[in-house]
DNA sequence: TTGTGTGCAAACACTTTGCAATTAG
DNA sequence: CTAATTGCAAAGTGTTTGCACACAA
């Protein structure tokens, strides 16, 4: 099922910038800012404004096509993986990676069993410094 | 070692407001915002401003008297116990709560085994419904 | 045709900053 | 005395909103 159809499923029009910003964002790797993904797009699309990556962005999470990331820069971050995962963001370079080695399912198990509370949701991120700039700061 | 000792110690200067704001911190047990702690100290001090608060929190948190944390509300939060631990937040009432189920140590061990990154630092943060706003959307 | 979507600019919320006046040491 | 700190107001940042115009259906 391809975006449009997504869209229209939902009741959404199909637009040529939601279109635009489904497949920026599916192509980044990054984890892009709604900044980022508007300045990949303006080439493309000269009249595209950041208000409508937003507003976009707001539709997406709605339906389930992307998971807003809270990474602790001061800026929100999409994630077309929606599967709960956690990140690492290197504090040198700012880039946002997926962190594979612990199974954040498992753990929102536990506090959900161990808590009264009822779990919606997840941010589990760290910090540090990534390889490549460990490796620049010992020159 | 008390606040003011604890301000020598580190070459800043022990000022009533600072004092305050420490006291306000550590009697809180809600995780408090720059805007709530502001609130919570202009009876006794009415001069006191939000500016302030933020100028020490941000003093605070160099010397390790606090942990500033992100718990997606867009809103800088304020603990005072520094050990890492994992947060919960309420939807619906948004109070904060600490969460002692897992063991936030061991996590951010596997992490930095796991990865080739210097861990830095790590925010664990979930969010659900909290038993009191689940008993009360129940009737 | 009609109501949703877009793009601009203004509004917003939280935080930071510049600076004159104040105060701790 | 004097350098650090305060408090105000203004600026700054990322995000949201109101609204006229454009466009998908």
């Amino acid at each position: 099922m391809d975006i449009a159809q997504i869209l229209r499923s939902e009741g959404f029009k199909v637009t040529p910038q939601r279109i635009a910003i489904y497949q920026a964002l599916t192509g980044h790797h990054n984890h892009p800012t709604a900044e980022l993904i508007y300045q990949s797009l303006r080439a493309e699309h000269p009249s595209m404004s950041l208000a409508t990556v937003y507003k976009t962005m707001e539709i997406f999470e709605k339906i389930g096509l992307v998971k807003v990331l809270d990474v602790g820069d001061d800026c929100a971050r999409y994630d077309w993986d929606t599967q709960n995962h956690s990140h690492i963001r290197c504090t040198v370079c700012n880039k946002v990676e997926d962190l594979m080695g612990i199974d954040s399912k498992a753990i929102s198990k536990i506090v959900e069993e161990g808590s009264e509370y009822r779990v919606t949701g997840q941010q589990i991120t760290f910090e540090g410094i990534c390889p490549d700039c460990l490796r620049k700061q010992s020159h």
